[in-house]
DNA sequence: TTTCAAATTACGGCATGCCGTAAAAAGCAC
DNA sequence: GTGCTTTTTACGGCATGCCGTAATTTGAAA
C-alpha cells in the first residue's frame, strides 16, 4: 500500500476524516495541509529531500480566506503537482458532481481516481486507494453514473465561448465581434444563432435562459 | 453541555467527523443516522421512550439513493423535528452558502445555529454548541458575512414567481396568464417588464440571462 | 486549376423583449 | 361622493432575438 501520502483539504472536518481513514488502512506517513500552495510546497520539498510522496488526495474547491494563494484550487494544484512529479498518483475527493468538470480532470489532468463526498465516501476512498495502488483508474459509483448519463450535448469550444459571453450579458449581435477578436473560427451572427438554436433543441429548451442555467449547473461555464 | 445528541448526515466521512468532534466535547450519548427519515423516527422514538434528544445536528442535502425517503432533505427534517419536539435545539451543518436559503432557515424554521462546512468547521461547530447551549443563536463567520452582504435586491413573491417562470422557459408575454391563474396581484405584461427592468438595474445586469444565473446561484429559485 | 460538397455568412420576415409615456384603476383622506 | 396620489395597465416605437432560405466562401479531390 502507499507509504507517504499528502492530504490537501481546506475543510477541517473533512481533512480529519481522511486522516482517520488512512489510519484505518495502516498508512503511517500521512501529511495534511489546508491550502493548495502549502500542498505544492510540500510536494516539491519532499522531492528535494529525496523522499517524495507517492499519493496526493485533494479537494477541488479551496475557499478564499485572508491568506492569499497562488494556486486557485484543486485543478491547478493537480496540474502543478503532476508537472513537478509526473509519477505522483492523485485521488480527487470532492462534493463537486458536475460531469464536464470531472471528465476534464481525467482527460487533461490525468488524475487516477475521483471520489464524491457522498454516502459511503469513506468506503469508496479505501477502494480508490486499492485500485490506484494497482495502477487502475477509479471512480466512485455516483461519479460513474453521472459520467455515463451523457444525454448531454457535446459542447465545443465555440459553444462555450458563446454561452460564456451570453452569461456576461453581451448581446447576441455583439458576439461576432468578440469571437473575431479572439480568432474563433465561425464568427458570424448567423452561426451563433444557428448553433444556439441547435443546442437548445437537443436539450429540449425553448429559451436561452434555460440553457444558461443548465450550463451553470453542469459546470460548463 | 448537551447530553443526548443526534447527528443526521449522509456523507460517511462528514458524519464520522461530527461524531469525533462531539467526543472531544465529552458528549457521551451520541447517535447518528444517514437518512432524514431515520432521524425523525429516532427523535419520535426518543420522545416515546421518555428520553428525548436535546440537540439535532443535521445537513441540508441528503442525496437520493435506492432507499426511498419521505423527507426530502434537511429543511423538511428540521420542520418535522420542531413539530414533534418544539424545544429541540437544532444546528445545521452544510456546505450550502446561498444566503436566501440560510436566512429562511433562521426565519421560518427557527434553527439555532448554522455552520458552513469550510475552513475551521470543527472549531466552529464547537462554538455553535457552546452558544446554543446558552440559548444564543450562532452563525459561523462565513455565514455572517454572506448574510450581511445584502447588496442584493429584496425579492418579493411576485419577483420569484416571474423569475421561476422565466427559468422554466415561459415566454415573457405568457407570464401574465400564469400570474392571473394563480391570483397574483399585479399581472400585466407591463408590470412584469417594469419589475424585471428594475431588478436588473439594481443588480447591475443588462440581460435576463444574467439575472437568472444570479438567482440560481443564490438560491432564490 | 476546376469542380463539388460542406461550412459559413448574409439577409429578410416575423415574434419577442425593452422601455417610455399615457391612460385607467385602485386606495385613501376629506 | 370628490379630489388626490399611487399603482397598475395599455399602447407604441424601436431594438433584439428567432429561424428559414439563399448566396458566398472554404477546403479537399480530381
Amino acid at each position: 500500500m502507499f507509504k507517504k501520502v499528502l492530504i490537501a483539504e481546506d475543510q477541517e472536518m473533512a481533512n480529519i476524516s481522511v486522516q482517520k481513514t488512512l489510519q484505518d488502512l495502516a498508512i503511517k506517513d500521512v501529511h495534511y495541509v489546508y491550502y493548495c500552495d502549502d500542498a505544492l510546497a510540500r510536494i516539491k520539498k519532499a522531492i528535494r529531500d529525496g523522499n517524495p510522496f507517492d499519493l496526493l488526495i485533494t479537494d477541488l474547491i479551496f475557499e478564499d480566506d485572508s491568506t492569499p494563494q497562488i494556486l486557485s484550487g484543486g485543478e491547478e494544484l493537480v496540474a502543478a503537482a503532476i508537472a513537478a512529479q509526473p509519477d505522483l498518483k492523485i485521488v480527487v475527493l470532492s462534493s463537486e458532481g458536475r460531469s464536464r468538470l470531472i471528465e476534464n480532470l481525467f482527460k487533461s489532468a490525468s488524475i487516477h481516481a475521483y471520489v464524491r463526498k457522498a454516502r459511503r465516501d469513506a468506503q469508496y476512498i479505501k477502494e480508490a486507494l486499492e485500485a490506484v495502488y494497482q495502477h487502475r483508474i477509479y471512480q466512485s459509483p455516483e461519479v460513474r453514473e453521472v459520467l455515463q448519463e451523457r444525454n448531454s450535448h457535446d459542447f465545443t469550444t465555440f459553444d462555450i465561448h458563446v454561452i460564456t459571453l451570453l452569461a456576461e450579458g453581451v448581446s447576441q449581435k455583439e458576439i461576432p465581434d468578440y469571437l473575431e477578436e479572439r480568432g474563433i473560427k465561425p464568427s458570424s451572427l448567423s452561426s451563433v444563432e444557428k448553433r444556439l438554436n441547435q443546442i437548445r433543441s437537443v436539450l429540449g429548451f425553448t429559451k436561452n435562459e434555460q440553457l444558461l442555467i443548465y450550463c451553470n449547473e453542469h459546470g460548463i461555464i
